[in-house]
DNA sequence: AGCACGCCGACT
DNA sequence: GTCGGCGTGCTC
C-alpha cells in the first residue's frame, strides 16, 4: 500500500497578502464534518497539528485535518486560538481515524475522541523543582539546626561535588521527615533551587538483551517474524500454538526487531488489568517494563503516557483495545494476543472490533501484525487457511509439560445431590487432589450466589426493572444485583408479589454457591472465590495469583477472570461446573466461544511437571463442542463449525450488520423499527431479518429492537446501510446504532 | 459532546 | 410572581 509521508504538504499559513488562510479542524465531537477556522497571522499550521479553537461559547481541542473547505463565509469564521507543542498526528493516524469512521459508520469526530482522550497531555508538563546544596551558605540567625534538617543537608552533600539534584519528595523520604523540613531549609536560603526537565518515563526496554534459548520450532517462528518486521511492509500472521507452546517468547523477538530499527511496538491484550504476569515476563526479557494503556490509569499516568508516546519516547505499549488509537509516530509491529477473545469487541459508543481495526491499522501503516491464539477465531482461521494471512504453528508444549486429559462428566448419569452442583466423580477427584497435596480449580462463568431468585409460593421471579435480566443474588454482599445496569437492592424478606414470608428461593449456582458447597465438603481446605466483583483492581488479582502460586490456597472457585494465562504448577485438577453454559441462546458464535473458553480453562491444569486433569460437567456430552474438547480434536471442531457457517451463509462466509433501535418509549421504538423493516434493502442475496426484540430487549431503561442485515461476503454493507437509513425518518429521541460485523447477539 | 434557548410546575 | 425542569438545536 502506498503511504504518503507523515505531515506532508505545505504549511497552511496566516497570509500576509490579505487572502485569508483557513484550515479544516476535526473536533472530537459527534459533528458531521470538520469545521473551518481562520489561521491567524504568524501562525503556521500543518495537517495533524493539535490546536485549540473556539466553538460557540467554549473552547475545544481539535486536529488540523487539511485546508479549509470554504463552505462557511468568512464573516462567520473564527480564528484558531493556539497550536499545542506536540508532534502533529501522522498522516497514517489521520487516515486510520477516517477509515475506522467509515467502516464502523461512526462520525469521524467520535473516532477522534478515542484518540484524544487526554486534554491535559497537551499542556507542556511543568518542570519539577529540585534542590542542590548551596555552597558556603550560613543559616540565618535563630535558625535551629535540628536533626531532620541536618539529615537533609547531609543527603545533599554530594551535590557540591556535582551529584544530581533531588526533589523535595525524594529528600523527605530518604531523610525520614516531612517536605516542610525541606521547604524550611530552602526558605532559609540553604538550598539552591533548580528546575528539572519533567521526568520522562523510566528506562526503555533493551532489545539487545539476550533472550531465552528457544526451541527449534520457536526459533524458526521467531526468525520468520524477525524477517517480516525487519523488511517492513504489511502482512498478517497467525501465530498458532497450544497453551504453553511459548508463543509469547516468539513474538517478543518481533518486538525486539522493531525496537532495533528504532520503531515502536504495540501489544494488544484483551484485559490489560489482568496481566501482571505478562508485565513481569516482559520486564524480565527486556530489562524494563513497557508502557501500559488501559482504563484504570490515573489522569496523570494517562497524560504522561499519551504525551510520551506522541513524542516517540515510548518504544513499547501494551494495552487494551483503546491503545490502538494512540498517536504512534512510527509503529513497527502490532501484536494482538488472544486474538479470538471477545473482549476486543467494543460494544458501547463506537462499535468496533479491535482485532479487525488493528489489521486495518497495520495495512494503512505498512507494517506487519501478528495475531496470537491457541484457539483462533474462525475468521482468522479461515483467512489463514486461504492464505490471506500467513500462519506459523508452534506444535508442542515447550518445556515438556503435557496437555491435560479432558473427561466429560455426564450430569444425567453422574448426578450431584439435590441443591448441590458437583458430580460424585468430580467430588472424588477433588478429594484425591487435595489428599495428594495438589491444587484444584472449579470454573463457573457466573458471578454471585444464584442467577435467579423466585417465590416458591407464587412463582414470582426477581427481575431488573430496567433490563431484561434476572436479578442475581450476591449473598456475600447481601444484595440482589443486575449485572447489566448495576442496579442493587436488598434481598426482600417476603415476596414482593404475593407477600408470603420466607418463600424466596435461590435457583441455580453462581461461584458463591459453589464455594459454599466446597466449604461443606472440605471444611479444612483453603478455598477462595476469584471473580471480577470479588477482586478490586489489578493489585487484588495479582495478590490472588500469588496466593495460588505459593500454594496458600487449595481450591479456587472462579469465573472467566481466572481463565487467562496464569501458570500454577501445583494446579492439577480443573472442574468445569457447567460446560453447557455458553451453548444456549442461539448465538452465532456460541459453540466457538464455548470451545475457546473451555480450551483455555483446561489449559490451566497441569502446566508444571505434574499431569493435569480436566472434568467438564455437561448435560450434552454428545455435543460436537464437548466431543472435540474430549478428543483434543481442534481441527475437527473448526471444520464442522466452518461447514455449518458456510451452509448458513454466516460469517466468515457471509457478512452481517445489525441496526439496534433504542429509546425510552417502547411504542415509538417499535414504530421506527417497523419503518426500518419496511424500508430495508431486499435483493437476491441481501436479506434483512427483523425487527426483533434485541436479546436484552430492555437495557438501562431503554427498549431495544434489532434488525439484522445478511449479505454475501464481498458486499460493501456501509453504502447499503447509509442508503437504507436515509429513507427513514428517525425521531430525535430514538437512537439507531450500527454494528458492522456484530460479534455477539447479546 | 456541551451549552444555550425556550416553554410549563412548585416555591421564597 | 420567579427558579428550574430538561426537550431541541447549534456550534466554523
Amino acid at each position: 500500500m502506498r503511504e504518503p509521508s507523515a505531515s506532508s504538504g505545505p504549511a497552511l499559513q496566516g497570509d500576509l497578502l490579505g487572502a485569508e488562510a483557513r484550515v479544516a479542524v476535526l473536533l472530537p465531537l459527534p459533528l458531521r464534518e470538520a469545521y473551518d477556522y481562520r489561521v491567524p497571522d504568524g501562525m503556521a499550521l500543518v495537517p495533524g497539528d493539535v490546536v485549540e479553537v473556539p466553538l460557540g461559547p467554549r473552547r475545544v481541542i481539535g486536529v488540523v485535518w487539511g485546508p479549509g473547505a470554504g463552505t462557511v463565509e468568512s464573516g462567520r469564521l473564527k480564528a484558531v486560538v493556539r497550536r499545542f507543542d506536540v508532534p502533529p498526528m501522522t498522516e497514517v493516524g489521520r487516515r486510520f481515524i477516517e477509515w475506522v469512521a467509515a467502516y464502523t459508520m461512526t462520525l469521524p469526530g467520535s473516532v477522534l475522541r478515542m484518540a484524544m482522550s487526554v486534554p491535559s497531555a497537551l499542556e507542556p508538563p511543568k518542570p519539577t523543582l529540585a534542590y542542590l546544596r548551596k555552597a558556603d551558605a550560613e543559616p540565618p540567625p535563630g535558625f535551629k539546626m535540628t536533626d531532620p534538617r541536618k539529615r537533609v543537608l547531609a543527603l545533599l552533600d554530594d551535590t557540591l561535588a556535582g551529584g544530581p539534584p533531588r526533589t523535595p519528595g525524594e529528600l523527605a523520604e530518604e531523610a525520614g521527615c516531612g517536605v516542610t523540613v525541606v521547604r524550611g531549609l530552602a526558605e532559609a536560603g540553604l538550598l539552591e533551587p533548580v528546575l528539572l526537565e519533567p521526568t520522562t518515563l523510566g528506562r526503555p526496554p533493551d532489545w539487545a538483551r539476550p533472550g531465552p534459548s528457544l526451541s527449534a520450532n520457536q526459533e524458526a517462528a521467531a526468525e520468520d517474524l524477525r524477517a517480516r518486521v525487519g523488511t517492513g511492509g504489511y502482512s498478517t500472521v497467525l501465530l498458532d500454538g497450544v497453551t504453553g507452546s511459548g508463543k509469547t517468547e516468539v513474538y517478543y523477538e518481533a518486538i525486539a526487531t522493531a525496537l532495533k530499527q528504532g520503531k515502536q511496538a504495540l501489544v494488544l491484550l484483551p484485559e490489560i488489568a489482568l496481566s501482571a504476569q505478562w508485565l513481569d515476563r516482559f520486564a524480565k526479557r527486556f530489562g524494563a517494563p513497557p508502557a501500559e494503556w488501559h482504563s484504570e490509569l490515573t489522569g496523570a499516568q494517562r497524560r504522561d503516557t499519551w504525551r510520551a508516546i506522541a513524542k516517540g519516547e515510548v518504544p513499547v505499549v501494551v494495552g487494551a483495545r483503546s491503545a490502538l488509537f494512540l498517536p504512534y509516530p512510527d509503529l513497527g509491529v502490532i501484536v494482538v494476543d488472544e486474538e479470538h477473545d471477545s473482549a476486543y469487541k467494543q460494544e458501547e459508543g463506537a462499535i468496533y472490533h479491535a482485532r479487525d481495526m488493528a489489521v486495518a491499522r497495520a495495512h494503512l501503516g505498512g507494517l506487519p501484525i501478528v495475531l496470537v491464539s491457541a484457539t483462533p477465531s474462525l475468521e482468522t482461521k479461515v483467512n489463514a487457511d486461504s492464505h490471506r494471512y500467513a500462519r506459523i504453528e508452534l506444535p508442542s508444549r515447550h518445556g515438556g509439560a503435557v496437555l491435560p486429559d479432558i473427561d466429560l462428566i455426564d450430569l444425567r448419569r453422574d448426578r450431584p445431590p439435590a441443591r448441590h452442583w458437583l458430580a460424585p466423580s468430580v467430588r472424588k477427584a477433588l478429594t484425591e487432589t487435595l489428599a495428594g497435596g495438589e491444587q484444584a480449580m472449579l470454573f463457573l462463568n457466573r458471578r454471585g450466589y444464584a442467577p435467579l431468585t423466585l417465590c416458591r409460593a407464587c412463582g414470582h421471579r426477581m427481575q431488573c426493572p430496567n433490563c431484561t435480566a434476572w436479578l442475581v443474588e450476591h449473598r456475600l454482599a447481601r444484595k440482589l444485583q443486575c449485572h447489566h445496569c448495576g442496579l442493587q437492592q436488598p434481598l426482600p424478606p417476603s415476596c414482593p408479589s404475593c407477600g408470603e414470608e420466607g418463600t424466596m428461593a435461590a435457583c441455580g449456582p453462581g461461584v458463591e454457591r459453589i464455594a459454599e458447597e466446597v466449604a461443606e465438603l472440605y471444611p479444612d481446605a483453603r478455598a477462595a472465590i476469584m471473580a471480577s466483583d470479588t477482586l478490586f483492581g489489578p493489585r487484588a488479582i495479582q495478590e490472588m495469583v500469588r496466593k495460588i502460586g505459593d500454594h496458600e490456597l487449595d481450591i479456587v472457585i472462579g469465573t472467566q477472570v481466572m481463565a487467562k494465562g496464569h501458570h500454577f504448577p501445583m494446579l492439577t485438577l480443573v472442574g468445569v461446573v457447567d460446560a453447557d453454559l455458553g451453548l444456549n441462546g442461539g448465538d452465532l458464535r456460541a459453540a466457538e466461544r464455548t470451545y475457546q473458553l473451555l480450551h483455555q480453562v483446561a489449559g490451566r491444569a497441569g502446566r508444571g511437571e505434574r499431569p493435569g486433569r480436566v472434568m467438564l460437567q455437561t448435560f450434552m456430552p454428545e455435543h460436537p463442542v464437548m466431543q472435540a474438547l474430549a478428543a483434543g480434536d481442534r481441527d475437527g471442531f473448526y471444520q464442522l463449525e466452518a461447514e455449518m457457517r458456510q451452509e448458513a451463509g454466516m460469517p466468515p462466509f457471509g457478512r452481517l450488520a445489525a441496526l439496534i433501535v433504542s429509546g425510552e418509549d417502547p411504542t415509538l421504538v417499535d414504530r421506527v423499527a417497523m419503518a426500518l423493516g419496511r424500508a430495508a434493502p431486499r435483493g437476491e442475496t441481501v436479506h434483512v431479518l427483523g425487527p426483533a426484540p434485541a436479546p436484552l430487549a430492555l437495557l438501562r431503561g431503554r427498549h431495544r429492537r434489532r434488525l439484522l442485515l445478511k449479505a454475501p461476503r464481498a458486499t460493501q454493507v456501509q453504502p447499503l446501510i447509509a442508503d437504507w437509513l436515509s429513507r427513514v425518518e428517525i425521531p430525535p429521541s430514538i437512537r439507531v446504532q450500527i454494528d458492522v460485523d456484530p460479534y455477539s447477539f447479546l
